[in-house]
RNA sequence: GGAGAGGUGGCCGAGUCCGGUUGAAGGCGCUCGACUCGAAAUCGAGUAAGGGGUGCUGAGCCCCUUCGUGGGUUCGAAUCCCACCCUCUCCGCCA
């Protein structure tokens, strides 16, 4: 990894930096790495013109030789500056660490319609879409319901795994894979996403260029022996795919869709959602992830909402668009809109889907760049991503949602061709 | 996992044995120009990235680094030595 962060930028532009941390209640010592980036430029300054004589001198060297005359003392001289040129590279190569691991903790800079605000409660409602189904009874949450069914199998999950492990049974399991086809089919057919199976595992270059590491690998699973990671979200390998390349600016925007199943420690979430399927170290998520140019990024945010709003809505779901406040906002996220779906049982909307720009943010530590016109420096692409959708919160929501009675769960209309049922009960 | 071969610019490909204007021949591609009514062909010119400095702030200019990655030898490394990564071929193993 060189060196991807923008240090201009951050010296240039201290006052904005630093209200940004401060908007996202984020500690972090700015002074002191603006005092390391003023040393590293010294030393780089000195060592340069070092290089340049030694250089210089190694060529006079050689004609000398050539000439067959005595370059003794040259040689000496350029030993000596040799000497000094790997004193001051390694004071360099120790000073770039510590810059490099301070600016890997920066987090992103929100964007100036983000509302500044301190947690969740701030976070702005932007519009409220479809109608909560009423209910003649008393609705159930979708634990009972599935367990009911024999579709949801949570106890033996926690056998054979673990604590926040479930296996999905029959008509469960069948629902599951309905749900991944038909979002991967919306997206592909009519919104244009090209579909990608990345690899669940990725090492650690993959992990800190959309920004999980280095600041958050507790929350992630670590395969030991071979250092690699079980992916979290599909963004991680699917923004990646481009890391150090140059795109030409004809290939954007790119759209790629993905499947995969997401791995998350959880750490620190100990007690909270314990029941159901809406907290899992293990779930399932089709993702959409866009590259673009800095100028269509908000643009392009809007559509991806759109994108993943529209499951929701060929669903039959009801569910509101929220903008995360300041101190809300994710680590890499320069705006972020969470899609939050209406669960009857709960009586209230929960998450089920995250729509971020990340700005150039992921595009530096990840390296990825396009070149505007023929010619032209290369900049860095912006990337985007977002949820469509978490399956496993989408299958909970289908039954609270879609519960009669009688304990039946009636299957949405579009799912139909996938499962082939109408309805799941007992006995179907 | 074992044996062998190899990783050079957008791509192909020389150079590596015998270290010295080689940031790197040649070709392809691409861009611009000439020719043409236009195109092809042909001819001419150009065509890496990052960093530091200067500055009328991304015009220009100067410098440093980079030939898979990281070390080492040397006055000097694409070229020599060591480690690691990756690719290909054969063998083994395996869904």
């Amino acid at each position: 990894m060189k060196h991807l962060l923008d240090l201009k930028f951050i010296r240039s532009n201290q006052d904005k930096v630093k209200k940004a941390m401060a908007d996202r209640h984020y500690d972090f010592d700015l002074d002191q790495l603006l005092v390391w980036d003023e040393q590293r430029r010294s030393l780089i300054a000195e060592s340069e013109q070092l290089k340049n004589r030694r250089n210089t001198l190694s060529q006079e060297v050689g004609r000398l030789k050539a000439a067959k005359q005595d370059a003794s003392e040259l040689q000496e001289e350029v030993r000596g500056i040799g000497k000094r040129i790997k004193e001051l590279d390694q004071e360099l190569a120790e000073l770039e660490q510590k810059l490099n691991n301070a600016l890997l903790m920066i987090p992103n800079i929100p964007h100036e319609t983000v509302p500044v605000g301190e947690d969740e409660e701030d976070n702005l409602v932007l519009r409220v879409e479809g109608e909560p189904p009423k209910f003649s009874f008393e609705p159930r949450p979708h634990w009972e319901i599935g367990e009911k069914l024999d579709i949801l199998d949570f106890a033996r999950g926690v056998k054979v795994a673990g604590a926040r492990f479930t296996v999905l049974k029959g008509w469960g399991a069948k629902l599951e894979r309905a749900l991944v086809n038909f979002m991967l089919d919306l997206h592909t057919r009519e919104h244009g996403y090209t579909e990608i199976f990345p690899p669940f595992l990725v090492n650690r270059a993959t992990m800190t260029g959309t920004g999980q590491l280095p600041k958050f690998e507790e929350d992630l699973f670590l395969c030991q022996r071979e250092d690699l990671f079980l992916v979290p979200t599909a963004e991680v390998p699917v923004t990646n795919l481009y890391s150090s390349e140059i795109l030409a600016a004809e290939q954007l925007p790119i759209y790629h869709t993905a499947y995969t199943a997401c791995f998350r420690a959880e750490a620190g979430a100990a007690g909270r959602d314990t029941r159901g399927l809406i907290r899992q170290h293990q779930f399932n998520k089709v993702e959409l992830v866009k590259f673009t140019t800095p100028e269509d990024s908000y643009m392009e945010l809007e559509k991806l909402t759109n994108d993943a709003e529209e499951v929701l809505q060929r669903l039959g779901l009801a569910y509101r668009v929220v903008s995360l406040c300041t101190g809300d906002l994710g680590f890499s996220a320069a705006k972020t809109y969470d899609l939050e779906v209406w669960l009857p049982a709960a009586g209230c909307y929960r998450e089920i889907s995250s729509c971020s720009n990340f700005e150039d943010f992921q595009a530096r530590r990840a390296n990825i760049r396009y070149r505007p016109e023929h010619g032209a420096r290369p900049r860095f692409v912006h990337t985007l991503n977002g949820s469509g959708l978490a399956v496993g919160r989408t299958l909970a929501a289908i039954l609270e949602n879609y519960q009669q009675e009688d304990g039946s769960v009636v299957v949405p209309e579009v799912l139909r061709p996938y499962i082939g049922v109408d309805v799941i009960s007992c006995e179907t």
